[in-house]
DNA sequence: CTCCAGGTCCAGA
DNA sequence: TCTGGACATGGA
C-alpha cells in the first residue's frame, strides 16, 4: 500500500540512530514496527509500505512514526534560531519514533560506550537468538554469560539485573508513564546501566516525554560550539540550559542538533 | 597494535 | 558535588 505522508522525511527519521533494529538497502528500509514486518520506501511524497497488514498499515505507520502530530512549533524554533537553521532545511518531517518501552531500554543500555555498528549486531544477535526481540521476562531469565555471548560485554549484568526489575515489578513502567517528566528521570536513573543520558533516551523515544534532552558527546560538542563559545561545560548545564530554552520540545530540538552534527550540517 | 564508540559506575578528593 | 579510570567488544 501507499499514502500520501504529509511532512514526513522517512530518511532521517531512521538514519537519525533512533531506532537499531533496521536495515537499509538503497533508500528501502527493512524492520519490525509493532512485531510486524515492513518494507518502507518514500518517493515524490508518497510513503511505499510493504507489509502482512492490509489496511492496518496506515494508522500503524501514523502511530509509530508520529505523523500525527503537528511538529511546526520545532520547525518555528529551528528556523528562528541561525545556528539550527540549516539542520531545518536538510530534514524537515524528521520524526521521534514511538518505540516500545523496554526495547528503547534495551537498545540504550546497549549503547553506552558502544558505536552504532555494534549496537546493531547486538541487537540483531539478541533478535535471532530469541527468535524475535526479547521482552524483558525472557532476558531475566536468561544467564548473564549468554548475554555476554551476545555481545553485551560489561553491559550484561545491567540489562539482566534491569530486565529483573522490571519483570518483577510490572507496573513500574506505567508509573513512568504517568509521572511528570522530572520524576520520571529520577526513577530511570535507578535502573542499573541507566545514567542520565540513557535515561533521557528512554523517557524520549520510549515514553514520548518530549522535556527529555539527551547529552551525548556529540550533544555536548555541537551545544558546546553553537551556545557556549566552545567553553567547556557540563552534561549537566548543557540539559539545563535546553530546558530552559526550548521547554516541551528539547526532544525534538535534539534530534535535528544530533542527526546535523553527526552529520556536518552543524 | 592502539584507539575509539549515542556512558555508567565507583572511589577518592 | 566534581573528576579520573575501568569497563567488553569489534571495526578502523
Amino acid at each position: 500500500m501507499k499514502f500520501k505522508a504529509v511532512d514526513f522525511n522517512l530518511e532521517a527519521t531512521l538514519d537519525s540512530g533512533q531506532v537499531f533494529g533496521f536495515k537499509k538497502n538503497a533508500h528501502t528500509y527493512e524492520g519490525l514496527i509493532r512485531g510486524e514486518r515492513f518494507r518502507l520506501r518514500q518517493q515524490s511524497g508518497f510513503l511505499f509500505a510493504e507489509s502482512g497488514l492490509n489496511g492496518g498499515a496506515r494508522p500503524l505507520l501514523s502511530e509509530y512514526f508520529d505523523l500525527h502530530r503537528d511538529i511546526t512549533p520545532v520547525y518555528e524554533i529551528l528556523r528562528s534560531d541561525s545556528r539550527l537553521a540549516p539542520t531545518l532545511s536538510v530534514y524537515k518531517g524528521m520524526r521521534l519514533i514511538r518505540q516500545d518501552p523496554w526495547e528503547a531500554l534495551t537498545c540504550f543500555i546497549i549503547s553506552s560506550n558502544n558505536n552504532v555498528k555494534r549496537i546493531q549486531l547486538i541487537w540483531q544477535n539478541l533478535f535471532e537468538y530469541y527468535a524475535g526481540f526479547p521482552g524483558a521476562a525472557r532476558i531475566a531469565a536468561t544467564h548473564e554469560r549468554m548475554l555476554r555471548q551476545l555481545g553485551l560485554g560489561y553491559r550484561a549484568p545491567f540489562l539482566l539485573h534491569s530486565a529483573q526489575y522490571v519483570s518483577t515489578n510490572p507496573q513500574c513502567f506505567d508509573v513512568i508513564r504517568e509521572a511528570p517528566y522530572e520524576e520520571a528521570r529520577a526513577r530511570a536513573v535507578c535502573f542499573p546501566g541507566i545514567g542520565p543520558k540513557v535515561a533521557d533516551c528512554v523517557l524520549l523515544y520510549g515514553f514520548q516525554k518530549f522535556e527529555a534532552f539527551p547529552v551525548d558527546v556529540w550533544i555536548l560538542r555541537a551545544m558546546r560550539k553553537l551556545y557556549f563559545n566552545n567553553r567547556k561545560v557540563s552534561e549537566d548545564r548543557v540539559h539545563d540550559f535546553a530546558q530552559k530554552r526550548w521547554g516541551a520540545h528539547a526532544g525534538y530540538v535534539q534530534q535535528y542538533i544530533f542527526h546535523g552534527a553527526k552529520n556536518g550540517v552543524i
